[in-house]
DNA sequence: CTATGTGAACAGCTTCACAGCG
DNA sequence: CGCTGTGAAGCTGTTCACATAG
């Protein structure tokens, strides 16, 4: 739908920080933008918002520029958020208990209505995100991705473990992962994994740093 | 140094996958390893392998590979982490307090030495990840980097108030930060920026979802 | 015979520049 | 005029294919 056109993916990436940004306008009671002016908010050139937002429709208007109640609803279509959808996650650790209370999530749309862990001793223990949870064992991953039409999971288990626990999450149903161990899943490729390396981006940054020092 | 050449962005963003893959050869006694063995372990062409290595340097032997031991330091070297870095954490909420005891970054050399919150309330508190630390406000930031020379520091506030926060950090003398904020900060050119958007993944997924339904 | 390093070909993404519309 | 949408040009990154080395 839409355009039958191959669509960059980096024009996708930028899509969400194009919805995020139009929400801030939004906020501001800002009626319309100019791709300029959007482009600026992001450091991103003119040119480059009017062909991303153009592979994806026609939403602009000539010598008026996007209309921002009118184009927040239509980018979340596109990117699939237009209505609430829930996810799991697997791996109740520090980082676990901290993504299920992140509020950035809800704010985007997707809700933590499952949590796992291997661990007996955590089994059974309670956990208030958006919604009260109860933290599961494995075995009953299947049962809660039909109960709550489950296709996203977010995968926060040690290195050691994440290859084997992505698999579970593929026999059980899920569609999409969400990946913050350091290493590369191998899953079918009708699945999608989108990867968080934490202490890569750190690297990033010093390699930025050497050869400008103080 | 190296190679006065021009070096993708992208290659140096996987010069951190070989990194993390060659420590679990190295984990599994492996001497040496081919550009093709390690492009299947990471879901990359040989191809890309040697062409990204090659940027940096000439680090294989012909009919042999890349020795284990030999590259890994290398690939430190380059990337800067050959030896520990200091780094800072604003912002001790949730997601703060998880990154400061996740041990990813311990692993790849990385140390949070300091903690700092505008809240009253948790100034004075004490934390305890790699090496235990006391929150402090943001003034006391300036006298933490040059006491520990730290020259990275994470941000994980708000983002209502990580603009702000960012130019403080700055004003303080950090030289790249990684921001777990959804807003693009404006900061100066000389200050490196890696900016995690939990959500925007969540998105990307959901955007690859619709069109291949169950 | 195996596996690197690399110029050359190719593909993909971004920028340019302008026609066209309100 | 102001601003979008879009072919065409330009540039960056990836893949190919092979010379070369052990």
């Amino acid at each position: 739908m839409s355009k039958s056109e191959n669509i960059p993916v980096p024009a996708v990436r930028r899509l969400s920080l194009y919805l995020r940004q139009l929400e801030t306008f939004l906020a501001n009671d800002r009626l319309t933008v100019s791709s300029k002016q959007l482009g600026q908010a992001l450091c991103l050139s003119d040119a480059q918002v009017r062909k991303d937002l153009a592979y994806f429709g026609q939403f602009g208007h000539a010598g008026i520029g996007y209309r921002v109640g009118e184009l927040i609803p239509r980018v979340r279509r596109i990117l699939g958020t237009d209505k609430p959808a829930h996810v799991l996650l697997v791996g109740v650790g520090n980082l676990g208990r901290a993504l299920i209370s992140y509020r950035g999530f809800s704010k985007q749309g997707f809700e933590v209505v499952a949590a796992f862990d291997k661990d007996p001793a955590k089994i059974g223990r309670e956990l208030h995100g958006s919604t009260a949870l109860r933290i599961e064992s494995l075995g009953a991953m299947s049962a809660a991705v039909r109960k709550h039409s489950i296709r996203l999971g977010i995968l926060a288990v040690p290195s050691s473990a994440a290859q084997g626990v992505a698999d579970e999450m593929v026999t059980a149903g899920i569609r999409g992962i969400l990946n913050f161990a350091p290493v590369t899943l191998q899953v079918n490729p009708s699945v999608a994994v989108s990867s968080v390396d934490l202490a890569v981006h750190l690297e990033q940054l010093s390699f930025q740093l050497t050869g400008s020092p103080s």
